[in-house]
DNA sequence: TCAGTTCCCATTGACCCCCATGTTAGCCCA
DNA sequence: TGGGCTAACATGGGGGTCAATGGGAACTGA
């Protein structure tokens, strides 16, 4: 399986483009995604990314609960501030003015990739952000389990 | 799976026409809709739309109730207040004045993606809407346990 | 006849595709 | 080991296409 690893400064030029980086874009197709999924982060200053599967699995998971219930309602803001984007053929994303000053950013957006998904920061918010994780992940001496693949391990 | 995301902001002219988002009508396409679905809703001020698959769905759960029982009258009237409206050529539908009224709507309607189905809202309305179920989703942490797909991953 | 509705066409602007350029990193060969 | 070549990626710009929108004309039913 293709995971979204390490992260990439990518320049936002001034119609809004944003090249994705190329290996984030291999690990789309695995997917067979047609594009990328944005959506503002509850918790952070930033934007979430992920491919057609995963926001599929959300709608999805969504729809399992409730409908009309609270719980349902919070979680479909999710959907309801994603936006699809088309990778062109030059690989590259047109970013929502509205995203982009979310997140804070100018000219440059820096791509994280946190395995199954990844996020889009402003530089210096992510620098920030990362030292802050780095120190807790210290303090608390953070541990992980690694569990077993439950299938072959995918196509 | 289509599924409806992003929000739009279209703009309801004279006649009372609409454009329904281009990415809608795709979803609706998906599942062989020949029109779209509009009823309001009895929790907020704003229409809730889908395509006839989930109607179909809707019409199926409430059948299940216990027929004559309270629940089920009062989730009947979601199938009597219901309006089956066509896309015409250019991708509009007519949009009936009672329902635009129920939602207060004047010259703007935003079309807001929750996956399985959507709503359409006045702007303002859905602004307050959109972040009280933002603070909700923040103050309790809202999390979403991913279900696993019962198929073989779509398509 | 009149009002409401549907079809058709024109306009505008945003987005997508294509091409060109520069830069970096990997590779081959001397 | 060092130099040069090449391919892949990031980036900038121009033009074509499609979606949204407004208005007119034909059609239908009251």
């Amino acid at each position: 399986m293709a995971v979204f690893l390490s992260t990439f400064a990518n320049r936002i030029d001034k119609k809004g483009r944003v090249s994705v980086p190329a290996t984030f874009r291999v690990a789309l197709e695995q997917e067979s995604s047609s594009g990328v999924i944005l959506y503002p982060s509850f918790k952070h200053p930033c934007l979430e990314g992920c491919g057609d599967e995963r926001i599929e699995q959300i709608a999805e998971s969504i729809d399992a609960l409730d409908a009309f219930s609270e719980e349902a309602e919070n979680l479909q803001t999710i959907l309801a501030d994603s936006v699809r984007l088309t990778i062109d053929g030059d690989g590259r994303i047109m970013l929502p003015k509205d995203l982009a000053d979310f997140a804070g950013m100018g000219e440059t957006a820096m791509f994280v990739g946190l395995g199954k998904s990844f996020q889009v920061w402003e530089p210096a918010a992510f620098e920030a952000h990362r030292n802050a994780a780095r120190q807790r992940a210290r303090d608390k001496g953070a541990t992980l389990r690694i569990v077993k693949p439950t299938d072959g391990g995918g196509r």
